[in-house]
DNA sequence: GTGAAAGCGCTAACAA
DNA sequence: TTGTTAGCGCTTTCAC
């Protein structure tokens, strides 16, 4: 354990003061000689030392930390691109992640925020797996927080969200860019908010562009590969069929995929496909699935730009919109 | 902030010292009157005080917090899965997590590394998404650390990983027990660690239930679905044809599923497929792929359990063994 | 230009 | 049974 050395070791080395090297060793020393800054580096590197961030945080009062919970950090892509957004700009500003999964277990998340607490934590950063409505648990309020992926109707913390309608309307234009009119929408149920969002999109997209929304070319199923699959079962029997579809996720695709190739239908020439979600398998679909990306990364990232605003400035607090809704990019592969 | 409360607060509002509230607080009151402990409980539930870590931890020389390098912690479950059962024991024993997430910037291991040190982690976890060979940074040996699904060969530090060969024997173990006898085993190019090990499995499975292995039926691709599609077209010729395929992942299996639809070949009545890795596709494909998982959750709980019997022992750390083989499962679905 | 010393909030040895 | 007090390693004010 070399790193025991301490300021006052590195001070006695270099003969000064303690003063002296902590002014040094944090560029705060301009007054000082470069000479006598000089012995001090020297002195730190010989003795390999490294400050005691723990004593640093305590009398400066900043933990230099920030607390993240999330609900299931491996069944998706999710949370990990969102801590990864998020540790990219905290690190920016030296400051570090603490991380908690919670797995749904009520319990944990209200200790994992005692503990968080307890550390000193600068905010936190509560994100769920999938887009939805929460019920924040109870003491979020007497610390910089942000949602991110979710947000509670019941409460005025500040949250940051997918932009799923615009998302919707992307798509369904990008579709219409493609030269396509007969576009179906696979939507999934049970309705999640995010999906809700999403046919709105698509409804707009096409009323903007004078084309007229079909109930016919909405099936609504069970948000799966098979339920992918009887949509376009069914919708290719319709007169005239459509010549694109648009499915509420990628998970949908896949039984889209499934079933054309049954009918022998190619993609992209006989039908477009579009997915959302960007999950790993769209791009190993054949061909690649054009889809939506959930945008984890920007996520994470506007949620500690919020964060170090509210902690550097609790007034600021106020000023944080309650939703922010971050774009989804289109990921453009082969299926349109 | 309600909870800027301090010991001596409590103290005073309970009329006794900050010992007897540290005491009281901290379980070791034993020989403190019910009564005065109540009072104690009581303030400290009115204060809403909660122990500042920070100055525990630089008293007790416990900073009670662990750190985990992660290489990419997005591109797959692998990271998540490590950090949820490394967060679960750690969390415990009162620990928590620091997480940093590199994505293979090697200045940015090192400084992470130091900030973690600074921060006087009492261990460090490092993992890679995939399993391989790997150089560890400078400066790692003077605090505990372990290496979860990565080893490095030119240093002693003790590493936990999956069990890639008896994932193989298993594998084919299992599809032997199901009847087979001509099983392929699909191998990918570029040649991992894993992979090689888990064609050893493969052959020592065969070879333990004196079936000859043949080298016609072991064919290298790129492993990737269309690897597995050619590999899938090329076994098929075979007279005769392999009546079941292991496959070295599942991207592998799911060109093998394109192929042997194509081929109007129905799974798994008339042939068997197997993956490895259990990736998300895997469970979604159809039928669901019967596939080998990657213990993540249990190496990152072993980890944890090896690093705090270090730090708790710094003499132990002689006995932790260098390489810690964890099994992979079988997880059972419909394509075998 | 540099140093002495107070104090961040806590724990624990020692006293009473 | 409970209180006083000395640090843990650092930053920072104020003095020299």
């Amino acid at each position: 354990m070399a790193q025991r050395a301490k300021i006052s070791d590195v001070a006695e080395r270099a003969k000064v003061s303690v003063t002296t090297v902590s002014l040094v060793l944090n560029g705060r020393g301009e007054q000082i000689p470069k000479e006598t800054q000089n012995r001090v580096f020297q002195a730190a590197a010989q003795l390999n030392y490294q400050p005691n961030e723990l004593a640093r945080s305590l009398k400066t009062n900043q933990s230099m930390t920030i607390g993240c919970i999330t609900d299931h950090i491996v069944s998706g892509p999710h949370a990990g691109g969102v801590i990864m957004g998020a540790q990219e700009l905290a690190w920016a500003q030296g400051r570090l992640l603490l991380v908690v999964n919670t797995e749904d277990d009520a319990e944990l998340e209200q200790s994992a925020l005692e503990m968080m607490k307890r550390r000193r934590v600068e905010g936190i950063l509560y994100t769920t797996d999938s887009m939805h409505v929460i019920q924040v648990p109870a003491g979020l309020t007497d610390l910089p927080i942000i949602l991110v992926n979710c947000y509670d109707p019941h409460s005025p913390i500040p949250a940051v969200i997918p932009d799923e309608f615009k998302g919707g309307e992307t798509a369904t234009q990008t579709l219409i860019d493609e030269g396509h009119r007969r576009i179906a929408f696979i939507d999934g149920t049970p309705p999640l908010e995010a999906n809700i969002e999403r046919l709105a999109g698509y409804r707009a997209a096409l009323e903007a562009s004078q084309v007229s929304v079909e109930q016919d070319l909405i099936p609504v199923v069970p948000w799966t590969p098979s339920g992918g699959y009887q949509a376009t079962k069914y919708l290719m029997e319709l007169t005239p069929p459509p010549t694109a579809l648009l499915c509420v996720n990628d998970w949908v695709a896949l039984g889209v995929y499934e079933a054309l190739k049954e009918l022998n239908l190619r993609i992209p020439d006989d039908v477009a496909v579009m997915g959302y979600d960007d999950q790993r398998l769209a791009s190993l679909m054949m061909p690649g699935l054009t889809t939506m990306a959930l945008p984890h990364y920007q996520m994470g990232l506007k949620a500690i730009e919020y964060l170090m605003e509210m902690s550097a400035n609790p007034e600021k607090s106020k000023s944080i919109p309650y939703l922010t809704k971050i774009p989804c990019p289109v990921i453009r592969r082969e299926s349109v």
